[in-house]
RNA sequence: GGCUCGUUGGUCAAGUGGUCAAGACGCCGCCCUCUCAAGGCGGAAUCACGAGUUCAAUUCUCGUACGAGCUGCCA
C-alpha cells in the first residue's frame, strides 16, 4: 500500500519549529517511500486564527522544499483540505450522527455552571472528568432539547471499564485504564468539530497510512483508537516524536527567540541548514555523515530510527552548520545573500554593488568588494556576522597605540614606527596594488631586513585596520582599501606613533 | 494529584549481555600563520541512582530520583 502522510497545521502563526520538523519527517516518511504527502489545514478554532497565518504556511512549505502532492492549493481526490470548509460541507456532523447512532457518542446539554461544578483542583491543577450526565437522557429529551434549540455539543462515549492499547512505531505498546479517558468532546456548540475528531475523521477520509506527530499526543492517543474502533476504521500507524526543548529542557517557546522558522531566516539562516539541523533533532542516519540535502535525507530517511528522548535545541551547532552551508554555496546566491550585508558596512548614500565611497572617503571598486566577499565566506556562520568583521574599510578606528606591541611578534611602538617609516616610501612608489605585487614588495623588503615577518607585517595590518584582529592579513586589506587608502592610514600610524 | 513517556559527555547522538562505549557541535592544546578564520592533528569529558537476573550488565527486569507531556467546547 501506498503511504500517505500528511501535516496538518493551525494557522495561528509563525510556523514553530516543532512543528516544522513534524512536516519534515511526514515528508521524508512519504518521499522515501515513494508515497504521497498532503497538506491539511486544521482551522478548527476560530478563535485562535490569525490573519496571514496561511501565507506564513504556504510561504514556509515553498522555502523548506516541503512539497505536496495535495493541499488547498492543489486540489486532489480528498478535498476540500481546509477544515472550515469541511465543517461548512457538513462531513464532521455527519459522522458524529453515526457515533451518536452507534451509542458510541451522545449529545450532551450541559451549561458551564455544571461543568465547572465538575472541577477538582488537584496540587494548584484544574482537572474535570465529565460525569456523563447527558448520555442517560432518553432519545425524546435529547429531542426535546434539540428542538427548543439549546445548545449542544456531543461526547465520545467511553466505557469506564476495560483497558485501551495502541502500538506506536517509535515508543512501543501503550495500555491505559479506560476510566482514565474523558469523554472528550466531538462537535463543539458552535458545530466545529475539535481537533481530536476531525484528525480521526480526516485522516481516515483521506487515506492517511501514517500519522506522524509530536509526542504531546501521545497521552490521548488511546481516545483516538477508541474513535477509530467505533467507526469500524483501521486505524493508521502511529508515528509519535520527541519533543524539541529549549537550553533549560523546557518546550520551546517564543520567549526563547528561536521558536519559528521565520525567527530563525530573520536571524540569517539558511532554509536548508534548518532542515538540515532540525532533521537531526530526534533521528539519526546510520553513518557518520551530517551535512544532508534534501534528496539525500529522502534516501537515508528511515523513521525507525527515530529516537524517544526529547532534544534540545542546540543554536551552536545550528551556527555551525550554517556557516557550512555558507562555505559550500555557489557564488551566485552567495552573493545574493552576502552582497547586502557587505554593503550595509558601507553607510554612505549612494553606495552600490560596483563602487563605494567609504566614510573615510575611500574609493572601492567592485572587485575590491569580491575580495571582501572571499574574505568573509570561511569566517562567518551567518550572513548578518559579516557588518561588524568589515567596519575597518569603512573607516579607520581610533586605535591606541599600545596596538602596535605584540609579544609574540617581538613589536612595540619604537620599531613598529621604524617599520612604517621605511615601508611607506616603498608603498609610496608601488603602483601595483595586487595582493601579489604587494606581496613581493614587502617580502623583498623583509628580507633586506633579515626580519621576521611578523616583525613588519603586523604593523602594517594594525596601521591599515586599527583593529587586533581581521579577516585576511595586510597584504588582502591593502589591496582592497588601494593605494590612496592604504598610505593615508599608514600616515596616520606614524603620526600616532611619532 | 492521576495517567503516559523519557534519562549515554555541556549539547546532538551511535551502540552492544563481554567494545579501549563511535561520530558531530562546543571547549582545550598543537601545526599552519602578520591577526582572525578555514584546514590538519591531538586532548579532556558520558552510560541518573539502587536492587535483581546472569559467569558477565550501559544493554534485560523492578524500584527510586529527576525531567517532560496530557489531564480544554486549544491544537
Amino acid at each position: 500500500m501506498k503511504i500517505r502522510t500528511r501535516y496538518a497545521p493551525s494557522p495561528t502563526g509563525r510556523m514553530h519549529v516543532g512543528n516544522l520538523r513534524t512536516a519534515l519527517y511526514e515528508y521524508l516518511i512519504a518521499r522515501h517511500e515513494d508515497g504521497e504527502f498532503i497538506l491539511r489545514i486544521e482551522d478548527t478554532d476560530q478563535e485562535r486564527f490569525v490573519e496571514g497565518a496561511l501565507d506564513i504556511i504556504y510561504r514556509t512549505m515553498e522555502k523548506t522544499g516541503l512539497d505536496y502532492d495535495e493541499g488547498p492549493d492543489k486540489p486532489g481526490d480528498c478535498g476540500p483540505y481546509v477544515q472550515s470548509e469541511r465543517v461548512t460541507a457538513g462531513i464532521y456532523m455527519e459522522y458524529a450522527k453515526v457515533l451518536v447512532e452507534k451509542g458510541e457518542a451522545y449529545y450532551c446539554f450541559c451549561d458551564k455552571e455544571r461543568l465547572d461544578s465538575l472541577k477538582t483542583t488537584v496540587s494548584g491543577k484544574e482537572i474535570m472528568l465529565y460525569d456523563k450526565h447527558c448520555l442517560h437522557l432518553s432519545k425524546e429529551e435529547v429531542q426535546a432539547n434539540l428542538d427548543a434549540g439549546k445548545p449542544f455539543v456531543i461526547r465520545q462515549n467511553i466505557p469506564n471499564e476495560g483497558t485501551t492499547t495502541f502500538v506506536d512505531d517509535i515508543y512501543g505498546a501503550i495500555t491505559v485504564e479506560n476510566k482514565e479517558l474523558d469523554d472528550m468532546i466531538l462537535i463543539k456548540s458552535d458545530g466545529y468539530p475539535t481537533y481530536n475528531f476531525a484528525n480521526v475523521v480526516d485522516d481516515h477520509l483521506m487515506g492517511i497510512t501514517h500519522v506522524v506527530r509530536g509526542n504531546e499526543y501521545l497521552s490521548s492517543t488511546p481516545k483516538y483508537i477508541r474513535l477509530y474502533d467505533a467507526f469500524g476504521w483501521e486505524a493508521p500507524v502511529f508515528v509519535h516524536l520527541p519533543l524539541i526543548t529549549d537550553e533549560e529542557h523546557h518546550k520551546l517557546s517564543k520567549r526563547s527567540g528561536h521558536s519559528s522558522f521565520e525567527d530563525l531566516t530573520e536571524q540569517g539562516f539558511l532554509p536548508e541548514a534548518v532542515i538540515n539541523y532540525v532533521a537531526l533533532l530526534g533521528w539519526s542516519p546510520e553513518g557518520n555523515e551530517e551535512i544532508f540535502s534534501k534528496q539525500q535525507l529522502i534516501e537515508a530517511f528511515d523513521y525507525r530510527r527515530v529516537n524517544k528522548s526529547p532534544a534540545v535545541f542546540d543554536m551552536v551547532k545550528l551556527r555551525w552548520m550554517n556557516g557550512e552551508y555558507i562555505k559550500s554555496m555557489d557564488q551566485a546566491r552567495y552573493e545574493e545573500y552576502a552582497v547586502p550585508y557587505v554593503l550595509s558596512a558601507f553607510p554612505k548614500a549612494g553606495n552600490t554593488r560596483q563602487q563605494v565611497v567609504t566614510s573615510d572617503g575611500a574609493v572601492l571598486s567592485g572587485g575590491s568588494l569580491d575580495k571582501i566577499l572571499d574574505l568573509m565566506k570561511t569566517r562567518i556562520e551567518v550572513f548578518p556576522d559579516i557588518p561588524e568583521k568589515i567596519d575597518f574599510f569603512d573607516r579607520l578606528p581610533d586605535y591606541d597605540p599600545e596596538m602596535y606591541t605584540h609579544k609574540k611578534m617581538k613589536t612595540n611602538p619604537e620599531n613598529s614606527l621604524e617599520t612604517l617609516k621605511e615601508t611607506l616610501p616603498i608603498l609610496e612608489a608601488q603602483e601595483d596594488y595586487s595582493l601579489d605585487a604587494l606581496h613581493d614588495v614587502i617580502m623583498e623588503y623583509i628580507g633586506r631586513k633579515g626580519v621576521k615577518n611578523g616583525v613588519v607585517l603586523w604593523p602594517l595590518r594594525t596601521a591599515v585596520s586599527g583593529k587586533q584582529s581581521t579577516p585576511g592579513g595586510a597584504f588582502e586589506i591593502m589591496e582592497i582599501l588601494g593605494k590612496e587608502e592604504t598610505l593615508r592610514r599608514i600616515r596616520i600610524g606614524i603620526e600616532k606613533l611619532s
